[in-house]
DNA sequence: AATGAATGAGCATTCATTCAT
DNA sequence: GATGAATGAATGCTCATTCAT
């Protein structure tokens, strides 16, 4: 790695906490050059703007939540076992590295989808991965036979998805773990009935 | 109605989509001047400074939702279908006058949870009370036996909310509106299976 | 009088003290309103702008100064008597109803001197006045024979002025009314030497 | 020096003198980019604010009348020369290049005293500075007998500089210089009649 | 005579970005 | 390749003043 990508994905590191914390329009250069310790030159020599940072700030994040989440859905043997891992990862959320300020799909989602459409773009991406991720597991249960072939794999992933997301808004927005934990619930008595 | 209230009603509804779309941040107060064609000085001798203007915003996009909600919900009888009033509703989103950037608390919840607590406490009380209103019918279902007694009503107001909210996010950004009614599928079963 | 001027006299005698302490730059309309609890119509009703507020607010601030001038001055019966009375009155200053910010010809004058040619020339008018009642005193002084024909009563006159403003500065400058009274002592011991 | 350190030099030196013509409140940034010929960025670049700047500004015109009162001192042998080095000074005011807008200390003062704390502290540090270098010089005087034992030091100083302060508003104010002239003789006798 | 609502110029400050060195 | 200095548009907000009612 040379210098000038080590400096870069230094700057990444230090900034994409503060980006899925306050927002895209929220951070300005002068945060970036704060967390960094480095000069305002010194990140436009690396990135050519700050939405530059910003999409390498959110594939970052993004990167994070994804390493936690495989690593721990690859343990597992049967599709049950790998999609009850969400469940398991996002009910002890504190005891694994995500990334401050949330879920950075949802952070992104939120502020971009009006406003950024590039950053939107890589959020809706990222949300399309997801899916389609679950849907092969929710596939491969199906022929496997561990899930009932009428259920809808789609349908499946973006319903367990969508939980996941409102779950975290809901429990970053008013502190309260537990609600966290009862929609979780909700999402395994899902994927038990997908039998 | 004095001409103050007026104006100031005035500079609410025309701002209150303005502030749904592009965030507290991303709204400045030239945005104002040019959605109402009034002044900043007007703005400023109707409301004491920015933050204000955005909590009643934030009160009249809500208000919107609630009342849209509360129509279609007080024409349903039993609490089934009252809960399937919001399948109703969110499936058919698009008929229905809902402020322009979606729904209000989740594009407030993920804004002001990091950077504006006066937001983020108006938002968290709309969850609340959203769940709240969502308990009552549930427990009503199951004090007239609609409904299973072993079923947690907290659980099942919180997981409806998230699969809404989850919703949302996933259809604003993705532009995909049968990713909506795939999640509402899953919601309105999840009331079928209630009983 | 008539309600407008006693609405006049309202406005001045609440605002005087303000325009003393923060200037004439410093002090907004927003602060005679607060003071006065009148709306900016009625300020602008009874004066036709600032600037006629605050040529009023120093004549008065002005006024209350002579006031107890005078009253101190023409209890005493010698020129020397009637000189010393100043010293008696500035080295006893927190006795007597001296208006909040300290001496407005001080203050006025320095503020106003480059700046608001109507208040320098207030203040130079009382400055000049206040010097030729000083000179008429230390006139009758010499033709009574309780000062040396010798003296200048112009030079007499200035440099007690001079002194009182300077004690004036320094005092509200340091909080150290002590030096007040040292400066004093040293103008006391001037008139004992006109002799 | 580097340029930072140049731009900020030439800041300081073109904005001193409004400053001390203007007062901190009725300098406005604009007067200082139009003094400047520099931008607000440039100017917000090399001060945090614009009380820094008139913090420094503050500094630099009281080292300008600082130099010409110690250049004048120091050509001078016995206590008395130097004391009457002030008379000489402040008598030939128009010779001298002191700052525009007359005596820093004063304008400061003034303005400061109630409303801008730091610069009221620079101010009161700069008088005790002034009377504490007097005081030496009278003591000195003493010392070697030039001057009564009798005479306290600090009453001599507090009454020069309330004298010439006192000269220096009188005559800004009413533009006359003789009567300045007038009262450096008080001062001059002052002096003389320490022996 | 007094009010409340509006104006628009002006305020201090921050922004993302550029560029000579 | 990196830096420090500069830009100028944009930020939220306050100002003295006006005027219809």
């Amino acid at each position: 790695m040379s210098k000038a990508e080590r400096t870069r994905q230094f700057i990444i590191e230090k900034t994409a906490p503060i980006f899925n914390t306050k927002g895209y329009a929220g951070t300005s250069i002068a945060d970036l050059t704060n967390a960094t310790g480095l000069t305002k030159g010194s990140i436009y020599g690396n990135f050519t703007n700050k939405d530059e940072v910003a999409l390498a700030a959110f594939d970052f994040n993004l990167q994070q939540v994804q390493t936690i989440l495989r690593s721990e859905i690859q343990k597992q043997a049967t599709a049950k076992e790998k999609l009850l891992a969400y469940v398991q990862v996002y009910s002890n959320f504190l005891k694994y590295p995500f990334p401050a300020g949330g879920c950075p799909i949802l952070n992104t989602a939120i502020e971009a989808d009006d406003t950024h459409e590039a950053l939107r773009k890589k959020a809706a991406g990222a949300i399309n991965d997801w899916k389609d991720s679950i849907i092969k597991v929710v596939s491969q249960g199906v022929e496997q036979q561990e899930f009932s072939p009428s259920i809808n794999p789609e349908q499946v992933a973006l319903t367990i998805i969508a939980m996941i997301e409102g779950a975290m808004m809901i429990t970053k927005l008013t502190g309260k773990t537990n609600f966290r934990n009862a929609i979780m619930q909700s999402v395994e008595k899902l994927i038990e009935d997908l039998k």
